[in-house]
RNA sequence: GGUCAGGUAGCUCAGUUGGUACGAGCGUCCGCCUGAAAAGCGGAAGGUCGGCGGUUCGACCCCGCCCCUGACCA
């Protein structure tokens, strides 16, 4: 599927893929040498004062290119999807309006979806959630299930009766909408325009920066953050007070762990995360992985000839910044595709 | 050199008073995911039960020897 892009091409382009692979980089450099603009796609930079544990770009690094969606939200608050889709649209159209490219990144596999795909969110009620979690909590996830059942055969088919949260977000959804509750995503159609950039990196070296970026975290001052926030009400924080790192250091803080258990902790959870984010992202069959390093080695893995990696790495251009137009970059992106279609 | 404890899934450890290993947590691999998504949920693959020999119809569980680990004694 091809779309019609005016000079600048009003695409999106998204940079997507598991965490401490280099994506908020790539999109550094892909906004210098496009003339773009950073929206941000990972929900815990949406927190205000969350920097060291996310990896956050400082205001020195971002060199000069506007970073959108970062900041924004109150550690105290809870995350929203359908908040953020509102947020990264307007965000999208502001910058297209403005004649500069739209650069999505972040590993929020399902805010990146909010954000282009046809995805429309049902409403939500406090009180009606906070009454099905009680229940929850009391009568356990299959009592709910066997309602859910009842309600909503489909939906219920498609949720383990396990999952007691997603159970009720399908019972208050029916509840206030008195509609079914769409229990699976839509297919892989972009509702707007978007060229979507997966950062491969082989497991091993991930796992390796991921050590590696926790133990920076742990030397770059990251408990004062969190001391920080919490004394911000970070514990209160729905969404934040479970984000990587951040839970596992207010445990530390509340005497339960050692400051090396905490991290060891954190690396091993951090781990799990980039393995379902991969397998978020793997079965997205528009994203065009490249590989964050230039290495033919994983290219030959791959059962590509060297050769031909090296002649048609877009990402080498990339990483390198080279001044380009958008139009150069979809077609050597396209080309790159058909290739290994 | 001696005594004691222990050698069971990649790791840490359960377990069978002899009858096909019921394992668990972690790790690994895979999948799901519509207002918490760095969250939530599910599935799978892994073990000749340290080695050799013996007793027995039958041993991972009994006996002997050996190897290894830890603690203690000397």
């Amino acid at each position: 599927m091809r779309f019609q892009t005016g000079p600048m091409g009003e695409r999106v382009i998204a940079v997507v893929g598991p965490t401490a692979a280099g994506k908020s980089a790539l999109a550094l450099r892909l906004a210098l040498a496009l003339g773009g603009e950073v929206i941000n796609a990972d929900s815990m930079q949406l927190y205000r004062g969350m920097d060291i544990g996310t990896a956050k770009l400082t205001a020195g690094e971002r060199r000069g290119v506007p970073h959108h969606l970062l900041d924004i939200w109150d550690v105290r608050q809870t995350a929203s999807v359908a908040e953020y889709q509102r947020l990264a649209r307007s965000a999208i159209e502001d910058v297209v309006s403005r004649g500069r490219v739209p650069i999505l990144a972040g590993g929020s596999g399902l805010y990146i979806r909010a954000a282009l795909d046809d995805l429309d969110f049902p409403g939500t009620d406090p009180e009606v959630r906070e009454r099905l979690e009680a229940e929850l909590a009391q009568a356990g996830a299959a009592v709910l299930h066997a309602r859910l059942a009842e309600l909503d055969p489909a939906a219920a088919a498609a949720i383990l009766p396990s999952n007691g949260r997603r159970i009720v977000r399908a019972l208050e959804v029916i509840e206030i909408s008195g509609r079914p509750f769409t229990a699976t995503l839509p297919d892989y159609e972009s509702s707007r325009p978007a060229v979507q950039i997966g950062v491969h990196v082989p497991r091993t070296e991930l796992d390796r920066r991921i050590a590696a970026r926790v133990d920076a975290m742990w030397q770059g001052g990251f408990e004062n953050e969190v001391r920080r926030l919490e004394a911000q009400g970070l514990r209160e924080g729905k969404t934040a007070s479970r984000a990587l790192g951040y839970a596992q250091m207010l445990r530390h803080l509340a005497g339960e762990w050692t400051l090396d258990q905490a991290r060891d902790e954190t690396v091993r959870a951090t781990k799990r995360f980039a393995r379902r984010q991969e397998s978020w992202f793997r079965r997205d069959p528009r994203i065009i992985w490249l590989d964050a390093e230039d290495d033919s080695r994983e290219a030959i893995d791959r059962g590509l000839p060297a050769a031909q990696h090296r002649r048609s790495t877009a990402a080498r251009r990339i990483l390198a910044a080279e001044p380009m137009q958008v139009a150069d970059l979809l077609a050597e992106l396209d080309d790159l595709r058909g290739r290994r279609a």
